[in-house]
DNA sequence: ATGACCAATTGA
DNA sequence: CAATTGGTCATG
């Protein structure tokens, strides 16, 4: 509607109703104009915000300046999500910053808007999240997605309510952790708000959350708040549980990814806006914005859980640790088992051990190592771990680890015990389900029809079994004892303190009420059994994961070959000492952690392009590219690596090969630093 | 990515 | 000589 049309008839002709309408249109003509005039209006105090831009492209991954209308003074805080005019199109962002001029020579454009003045992107989690992208070569919007979830209005109006009142008095942290070496100093350190960092292994039995909350309340009572990152959700309700019974209900959170939108986001304003000082999580919680951070810790860091799948595919651990050195704060490293990473942690002297004393160890657990009988003998169970069972039982519950059946390995002939090969690639062949037939593991060939190649015989057996025909052959032996399984789909997370036997594939193994009285660990071989670079060292994190689970005074007993040193590590239960040769072969073969690995995969002539943009340290080692393993993707690999001090160029100079490359537009490749396996 | 801009190339 | 295409550059 034009001025003219406007004033074209009086007001008189109208009818009333029109009337109306024509008043609402004008007043909201008029509202307009005044927002147009408020928006042309920088702000009178800092007009410009430094905008981070949630752009894919590598190239354009830094703040942009735009102007801050008077209308948004007070809402376009740090840390709030804005709507932005960029490159001819709106798109999300934060605001990093407010500024009182810029760097930039051009006309600033205005923000458009802001979406909320909830500031969830915090100063210290924007350090971290630039410090993260650049060491795994990676965009900030890629690990912002990590870093902060998405957002849900109706939780972000309700008021967050602000955890109770501590207890005068916490519990004492000393005696929960009487039984470690040099615990005092570190806990003394930690309650008077200083910085210890520890690489932690408890002994045998320990109540490894309770020390963690002990720990965690001590850094609160000091005015400080603390992060906890644990493996899985069923970790995070058992860290949880111990929180709640040493700090009190309500003073903490729980972030794992399973729960919905709102309830993420509830926990989140939870954690950002103060009202908890307390996180325990899955791997996305390290990201948490913890207030006056003081003490960051994580479990079981050997775990590949802790190892995020999205790009740029940041470990938990280096996030923690980046973290702790950013701001400052105290550091556990924790696991009954000791990675190479932790280890490493201890030869840079960046961490002290927290270590029970090898007298407290011994006394806790008595570990042996039986080898497996006679395979012919159609029993995986030799009589000396009945034995154990047997006796065990009438303590308490007996747990039995059985690897997953992803580990079977090749099937045999059940006569004459020739392995089972596949007809067209000579592959090992695999059993998927009781009804399937059998499968190639090579190629994926179903073999319907398969005879012996040696004597023609047409049934097949497999030499290693999963857990539900473990649980049979013991159902077999203890006929009058109750069985439980947990795997898969149906883990279980606790059992009573009641002799029952509980069979369980690795990771899914429940916690026994007062701790298991015997720890039975089936078919180590097999685990030991796979090619790969840390195949020794999870195959013993594993053992010690579910050995740790034994009541003091329990028996441990595993089945396989005695003088394998993973084996007499966990006999020992010496998991620094294994840790520790395990780096030396590392440091004398160039593998991670002794130095800094990458790769680069993608189309044969992306990877080209790559490998002579690549400006790595002179004293990088580049292999290949050679074609990735597994069927047919037609990808190819390249392998960098460099000798751990020159990590961070490494980091930078892929950081730099991907802005290049993104900048001319040419085919994407995927760089993972530290790839957790290879 | 997307759009702007410039230069070289093509067609009448 | 204009129209078209391809490359480079910036994005606030």
């Amino acid at each position: 509607m034009t001025a003219t049309e406007d004033h074209a008839g009086g007001p008189g002709d109208m009818l009333p109703g029109l009337r109306a309408v024509v008043d609402d249109s004008r007043a909201k003509a008029a509202a307009t104009r005044t927002r147009r005039a408020a928006e042309a209006q920088p702000a009178a105090v800092d007009p410009v915000a430094r905008v981070l831009v949630d752009v894919q492209l590598a190239h354009l991954d830094r703040p942009f300046d735009y102007t801050v209308p008077a209308s948004m003074a007070e809402s376009a805080v740090p840390g709030a999500r804005v709507k932005v005019r960029f490159a001819g199109q709106d798109v999300d962002g934060f605001v990093v910053a407010r500024a009182a001029a810029s760097e930039h020579p051009g006309r600033l454009a205005p923000l458009r808007r802001v979406v909320s003045a909830e500031p969830v992107l915090t100063p210290e989690v924007a350090a971290l999240v630039a410090a993260v992208a650049e060491r795994y070569a990676g965009s900030r919007s890629d690990v912002l997605r990590l870093a902060v979830p998405p957002r849900h209005a109706t939780t972000e109006r309700q008021p967050s309510p602000p955890a109770p009142q501590l207890a005068a008095d916490p519990p004492a942290a000393g005696e929960a952790w009487s039984a470690h070496e040099h615990a005092a100093t570190f806990l003394t350190h930690l309650a008077s708000g200083g910085a210890p960092r520890a690489v932690w292994n408890p002994p045998p039995g320990a109540d490894w959350p309770l020390l963690v909350a002990h720990a965690a309340a001590l850094t609160v009572a000091g005015g400080r708040g603390v992060l906890v990152c644990v493996p899985d959700g069923r970790d995070v309700e058992r860290v949880s549980a111990a929180l709640d019974s040493v700090l009190g209900p309500d003073h903490h959170v729980a972030l794992t990814a399973d729960s919905g939108p709102a309830q993420r986001y509830r926990q989140f304003l939870r954690v950002s806006r103060g009202a908890a000082r307390v996180v325990v999580g899955t791997r996305s919680a390290a990201f948490a914005p913890v207030r006056d951070l003081g003490l960051v810790v994580i479990w079981d860091d050997g775990d590949d859980l802790h190892a995020e799948p999205r790009a740029p595919y940041p470990h938990s651990r280096e996030v923690l640790l980046l973290r702790a050195e950013q701001q400052g704060t105290a550091a556990l490293v924790g696991g009954f088992a000791r990675s190479c990473e932790a280890d490493y942690l201890l030869r840079t002297g960046w961490a002290r051990p927290l270590v029970a004393s090898r007298d407290h160890v011994r006394a806790s657990v008595s570990v042996a190592v039986v080898p497996g009988e006679d395979r012919a003998i159609a029993t995986r169970v030799p009589s000396a771990v009945r034995d154990l069972v047997r006796s065990a039982l009438e303590q308490g519950p007996v747990l039995v680890q059985t690897p997953r059946h992803g580990y079977v390995a090749s099937l045999a002939c059940e006569r004459c015990r020739t392995p089972a090969r596949c007809r067209v690639c000579a592959g090992p062949l695999l059993l998927a389900g009781p009804a399937s037939p059998p499968h190639c593991r090579w190629c994926g060939h179903q073999e319907l029809g398969w005879a012996c190649s040696e004597c023609g015989h047409r049934g097949l057996r497999a030499p290693v079994l999963g857990d539900a025909r473990t649980a049979e052959e013991l159902g077999r032996m203890f006929p009058s004892t109750t069985l439980r399984t947990s795997s898969g789909d149906h883990v279980r997370s606790s059992v009573a303190d009641r002799p029952e036997i509980v069979v369980a594939t690795p990771g899914a193994e429940p916690v026994a009420e007062g701790g298991y009285a015997g720890v039975v660990l089936l078919d180590t071989w097999l685990t030991l059994a796979r090619a790969d670079l840390r195949t020794d060292e999870e195959a013993l994190r594993r053992w010690l994961g579910a050995a740790g689970l034994v009541r003091p005074g329990g028996r441990v007993i595993a089945v396989g070959d005695p003088a394998h040193p993973a084996l007499q590590a966990l006999v020992r239960w010496d998991p620094a000492g294994f840790a520790d040769r395990e780096n030396d072969q590392r440091l004398a073969t160039h593998l991670p952690p002794a130095v800094r690995l990458a790769t680069v995969t993608g189309e044969p002539g992306a990877v080209d392009d790559a490998l002579t943009l690549l400006a790595p340290p002179d004293a990088a080692e580049v292999l290949g590219p050679v074609p990735v393993e597994g069927a047919g993707s037609g990808e190819v690999r390249l392998v960098v690596r460099v000798p751990r001090a020159l990590g961070a160029s490494l980091s930078h100079a892929l950081g730099e090969l991907q802005r290049v490359r993104s900048a001319r537009k040419l085919d994407a490749v995927r760089v993972q630093v530290d790839p957790p396996t290879l």
